[in-house]
DNA sequence: GGCCAGGCTAGCA
DNA sequence: TGCTAGCATGGC
């Protein structure tokens, strides 16, 4: 991925089709969001590279991704790992002709593709936080789970003030790993997630899970692994292939927004069957991630 | 006030 | 192997 130095920020080239406004309307979804901060064509973002908390604010020029160093000049190794994690965050290195194609012909996707057309899905390159989020989301409504992930992050996160407002990171699993069923139980998770997060931040802590491994495995194998942790289920380790691993093949055909939103944009008065949405994505194939998040992103408002 | 929420596990037939 | 009660609480 090319990337080049400008003064106190750098510049990453930016893929076609890419809508830096349609990706800030989804990271502006919940009011309640603590680890990024969407402004007026910009979002502000705190990251950690090299053991150093680094402050981002992220623009397009349209032909590129500028992202300004609010609070510090990081080092060139530094700078290289920002741009790593700002391609994986926006998924800048998914080529989407060939979804772009398949919706066009989608008479159920046609609509979204052409609306919010350039949305890529916003990633979550770090596999704890992943895991983690998508643990909390489970079986609660969106806004509950955003009120745990704050109360989550403003707990054990790391954070820098600037300007006079502060911005967070998401827990390291070495300062997870050393919590207790009952200080997490305090944030109102309950009993089993509280388990299945600090079985995750132990396991990951001690090595036995890592992103950099699985990443060694195919799809499959990957799938299968983050099956066997406990507390992760078939639409969890699809969650995750499709926000973690860039998988634009996961497909969390459970998922209720996804059958709310297939609902509406079909006109039912029921939601559809899990039998109906397979034969709806016979023609997503290898799109499946992508056809998700557009009708995702269907759920909201055309806010910020 | 009742139903539903970006599900999963364990236990039962 | 397949099915489902129980979880546990907030949002609307």
């Amino acid at each position: 991925m090319k990337w080049s130095n400008r003064g106190s920020s750098i510049e990453l080239n930016l893929p076609h089709p890419f809508s830096f406004d349609e990706c800030l309307r989804f990271l502006a979804r919940s009011g309640q969001e603590v680890l990024h901060e969407v402004g007026e064509g910009e979002v502000v973002k705190l990251l950690k590279v090299e053991g150093e908390l680094v402050l981002c604010r992220v623009t397009s020029t349209g032909e590129a991704l500028n992202v300004a160093f609010l609070n510090t000049s990081p080092s060139q190794c530094a700078r290289e790992l920002v741009a790593d994690y700002m391609v994986e965050w926006f998924d800048l290195e998914q080529d989407l002709s060939g979804f772009m194609e398949m919706a066009g012909r989608d008479p159920v996707l046609k609509p979204f593709a052409e609306r919010y057309e350039g949305m890529r899905i916003l990633c979550i390159p770090d596999l704890f936080e992943a895991l983690v989020w998508a643990i909390l989301g489970q079986q609660i409504n969106l806004t509950f789970a955003y009120t745990l992930k704050k109360r989550f992050v403003e707990r054990y996160g790391e954070s820098v003030t600037f300007n006079g407002s502060t911005h967070w990171l998401f827990p390291s699993c070495e300062r997870v790993a050393t919590l207790s069923i009952d200080e997490l139980r305090e944030l109102q998770l309950t009993r089993r997630k509280a388990e299945y997060v600090l079985d995750l931040a132990k396991a990951m802590e001690r090595g036995e899970l890592s992103k950099e491994a699985l990443l060694q495995l195919d799809a499959s194998a990957i799938r299968e692994n983050l099956l066997a942790i406990r507390g992760v289920g078939a639409w969890t380790a699809d969650y995750v292939r499709m926000k973690c691993f860039h998988d634009r093949s996961a497909f969390p055909v459970a998922d209720v927004g996804l059958h709310l939103a297939l609902k509406e944009a079909l006109g039912l008065e029921r939601k559809p069957t899990i039998e109906e949405i397979e034969e709806l994505a016979i023609n997503w194939k290898g799109w499946e991630a992508y056809a998700t998040f557009y009708l995702w992103r269907s759920l909201y408002g055309e806010g910020v």
